[in-house]
DNA sequence: CCGTAATCGAGACGGTACGTCGTGTCTTAGT
DNA sequence: ACTAAGACACGACGTACCGTCTCGATTACGG
């Protein structure tokens, strides 16, 4: 997971963990003051006082540094008890944008994308490091749905994981492509909007 | 429009306008044999057949080129009327999807957006010359559902204003988060859940 | 012999002779300050005012660069006639001392020469910049020499040739060595001493 | 003298003496391979199968290395008795000549003493390493020459001294000269008459 | 049908960042 | 106290693109 963890580390000198987090916070802090594409790589390891041969070390460019940078701010999202489903979304889809408005996230989110679509290695990073970890919110408030008997149980796990990827992507999709491609707030208004269209297709889907 | 009509045309040489189409299709073919962060200006002239202060004079910069060299392609897409709204959906997707499959919009399509989260005028020549222009798609098919009485008429013209936005913004969103971020294919049936999902979602808002 | 004159110069911008000229100053300015082994082609270009790509458009490195720097330098010494051989003689010796005195040249001739045991391309490039130019001396003050009837003419034109490199060689082989490497003074007491063993190595060779 | 003689032995492991010797031993074979300014410390030590630290404690960087590591291979000179001043002079040139053939030395030597233009620890390392150490040639042949009366004694020891640095520097610079930068074969021919020119230049002297 | 003027190709220019390499120091664990 | 291993801060390397500039050589149009 972290950049320093060879599987047996055995002589010599150990790498700095300090290092470690000096350099994802300076990549923060930088991406937020010039954006992905004035970012550098030597001014990185400026500012996380380390040298750049330290940085390369561990990462083996601006895009897979950046990935591990913002992932962690992904982590954040949590999805409290509001009582009902359509809250619960609400609630998320809130807090998502309000994550995508950073300016970490709102510069260095489509530019990696961007770049992985010629880097396999660099999509795999993303997948695991931030799409396939904030799944765990579809299925938590899908249980929590299940619990309060707003949504039925699926039998079928493969139909589930497959109904769960699709939620995924067009609640993820719609709020990104809101924000960061048409450029327009997503305001409690538009939230509302949004989770009551999925509300309904959700709901009718129950009913067939 | 095209980078060669200056409002007055004065005297002296005019331009070539050979030399807007052979740079516009210089940077598309780049784009798939290089990807985005690979192509560079003076590959796109040396192909081109170009000086490089010829593809400075029209346009800014890469950025500037490669949104114009991209979005020709979405003009493609068509809205054939397939008698229903779910199939009228259905087919946009499928068509939409294939769109981002191709090399150059799918290396391209995300780095501009990336860049224009730090370039108002890079955001605003996305949202008119690829946005704006693709939501024609949503209103056409509103239109048709309507007519064949699939659809209320809305009232206030604002309201239907922003429920376009809201649909193309879950449209081109999941797919576009379908195609890049989560990187699994747009097939038929992914199509099929998707439509019915938002069928399901649209009819419903009828209904109350 | 500058490097800013390709056989034909045909299209596009011509290289800035004045670029030449300040990278030279510059190299020469450098040599002063840091010396051979502190400088950095970076500096110099910096110094001159000029991107590092200008001065690699015009030599390869450090090492072509500070020849051709250095040379035009051993072309200021002269041999004024002072009447005689030996007074000659022991003139261009201590003007020779003097130079190798300087801290241009003092750190960069010996540097050069060893770099060009292993590049004989650089051997070629000091021979021909610096050597080979400054053998005129030993030419001259044969001629005088043969003038004043202190020295007879030799018939034979490749006997004088190597004669006359073999003079070359223990002048300044021993002025070079007695500066840099016993790293003592050549002052008149040794430019005499020295002369005076040199006169009478060549009278002597008059009488057989 | 070696590096490893600390003035007072003390506790803890001892070092080892097989590494002084693997490193030089290392040195040369990369100065044969690489030439001075492609060795590098850390090849030298990884060649001596030893942690640069190990280098490190014994040497305070590459310039003193490689004096050391060349030093030894001067001391190899002998002046054999071949029975007139002549024939011994025209011997050491020759044996000179073919060591500075060697590639080792061929590369380093001018090296070192270029640095040392700028090191006075350098300086005199060298000079107390090498040079003051081949003196010795200069003041036996002078001594064998005397005792078969080709030479004068000179009572003043100080001028003794003068005469025989003078000797020194010519013969040393001329064939380094010779061989480095005309670099022009030192063979018999030109040993031949190198040594004739610095006969008749010391028969002079003793006539007057 | 001639001159003015903006274009064209070519390629040099001053910059900035790249990713790598070498230096000499430091930090481990293991003699 | 030493050793091997290797990470560390630093600084230079030589290359690649950027966007601008200066050339001489072409076009068109307007007088």
């Amino acid at each position: 997971m972290s950049p320093s963890d060879p599987a047996t580390t055995r002589t010599g000198r150990p790498r700095s963990t300090a290092a470690d987090a000096a350099i994802l916070e300076a990549t923060r802090a930088l991406l937020v003051e010039l954006g992905w594409s004035k970012l550098t790589v030597g001014d990185v390891a400026t500012r996380a006082g380390v040298a750049k041969t330290t940085l390369y070390r561990r990462w083996a460019g601006k895009n897979e540094l950046v990935v591990d940078a913002v992932a962690v701010l992904f982590d954040e999202l949590e999805m409290t008890d509001r009582g009902s489903l359509a809250a619960d979304v609400q609630g998320v889809v809130l807090q998502f944008a309000a994550l995508l408005e950073r300016p970490e996230t709102r510069t260095a989110l489509m530019a990696v994308v961007a770049e992985s679509t010629r880097d396999d290695s660099l999509r795999r990073r993303i997948r695991s490091a931030i799409v396939e970890r904030q799944k765990r919110l579809v299925v938590l408030g899908r249980e929590r749905a299940q619990a309060r008997g707003e949504l039925r149980y699926e039998d079928d796990p493969s139909a589930a994981a497959h109904h769960a990827d699709l939620i995924f992507d067009v609640i993820a999709g719609a709020v990104v492509h809101r924000t960061l491609v048409s450029a327009e707030p997503v305001d409690a208004a538009w939230a509302s909007s949004f989770t009551a269209l999925l509300m309904l297709g959700l709901a009718g889907a129950q009913d067939r």
